[in-house]
DNA sequence: CCATCTAAAATGTCTGGACAAATTAAGTCT
DNA sequence: AGACTTAATTTGTCCAGACATTTTAGATGG
């Protein structure tokens, strides 16, 4: 039915572009400019209407754009004021979350971990064969990235897969008590011990957990 | 068209309500609704389009209430699923958790972590293109299985790849301060966050990290 | 000169509508 | 039964307009 559609004019250009969403190209485009020190910190950025104009496009779109930044806390907007630059440097979630006193700025380790995908996928052969279950069984596939710095090399890929009804667990460990936690870290790194490594994961429950009816508390995994 | 817009309750009535706004209104109706468990976690809230319809709003003004709950971690919204239902509390239950001392009572976990494999390996082309690296370069890639029991179920397989040069500095930091795991294992949860999982990995030393002889205090790794 | 008022500017909130893209489930064909 | 195609559902992106609220600066009047 819809197939036909005029193709809009923002793909004029090139699809490969239009596959990078229109604000989020604003959004780069302003956040070169303040690096550059286009815009300086301390400053104002355009207003939204200068914005509007200046990358014709509609209101909406730019304060999607803005809001990134605003998320990336870069900036900082004010009604009636302005859009305000803060700083150029992305400030990591983390940063402004721990809150432990001193053992923060021990170690210059500005790695950065990025999750790249967290979705459902079903065991295909190979990947039923390396769990050692059915084919078509339902995994929770995570990857993530561990890069150093802001566009630092890559460190560490994980990719980790783990059963959909292990959510349920997860969930409970992680609502109630956190040291279980700790303790299944160190059950881990105990088990490994020759690679020290540590890893805990847990996922939570999808509607499919809740058809299962696994309630927490219940040990009936097996 | 924009008919006269019926003024609402901004006007005169009530002021003091009027300066919440609708969407907010919304997004607390909502979490006021997980809480209760008419949405418990792993189900999925209801469409935009119906949610349209239950507040009789615009689908900007849903979809703001939505984000709302997503910035708070307890949804997650995926297009052409729904917004699933992650967890009843925002994030702020992770910052206890690392301090609590112990109370680690034995959890009847008896999940078992085997190493399958630990093997140096050079990034093909698809895995080069996921890491972000160049063709050929060298990893240390990790296998291991998480079973239930003895020979029990498999829960978990995790697959690894950390860069030998970062295998020494994961030694350094595992050999003096653990509170650097901690960070990272916060900082880990914090990217994540909305999958309640905490890793950190670090690879001891093998002869190849002897035989680089990386001193411990030396923060050169960029 | 100073206080007050007014108007401009800027972001916040809200309503419409339309098409795009991803997911899922149903259906069809082999 | 299994692979492929189709259609329906759902969120993502984008546009155009309107009014509200806050802030700032200019104008006014004492």
């Amino acid at each position: 039915m819809q197939v036909e559609q005029v193709k809009k004019r923002p793909g004029e250009g090139a699809q490969g572009a239009s596959r990078v969403p229109l604000y989020r190209q604003i959004s780069d485009t302003l956040l070169a400019g303040i690096r550059e020190g286009k815009f300086p910190v301390g400053t104002f950025l355009p207003g939204e209407l200068e914005l509007i104009d200046r990358f014709d496009s509609s209101r909406h779109t730019i304060r999607e754009a803005l809001r990134v930044l605003e998320d990336m806390g870069l900036v900082k907007r004010q009604r009636g004021r302005g859009t305000l630059v803060l700083s150029t440097e992305a400030s990591p979630a983390f940063v402004q979350m721990v809150r432990s006193p001193s053992e923060l700025f021990s170690y210059p380790d500005s790695s950065i971990f990025r999750l790249l995908s967290d979705e459902r996928i079903k065991a295909n052969k190979p990947l039923a064969k390396e769990l050692g279950c059915q084919v078509g069984d339902e995994w929770v596939q995570i990857l993530g990235l561990r890069t150093l710095g802001e566009d630092g090399i890559p460190i560490c890929l994980a990719d980790v897969y783990v059963i959909p009804e292990y959510g349920s667990i997860a969930q409970r460990l992680g609502g109630s008590s956190s040291p279980v936690y700790e303790m299944i870290a160190e059950t881990f790194k105990e088990s490994i011990e020759n690679i020290t490594i540590r890893l805990t994961a847990g996922v939570l429950s999808e509607q499919k957990a809740a058809k299962l009816g696994v309630e927490p508390g219940s040990p009936s995994l097996s």
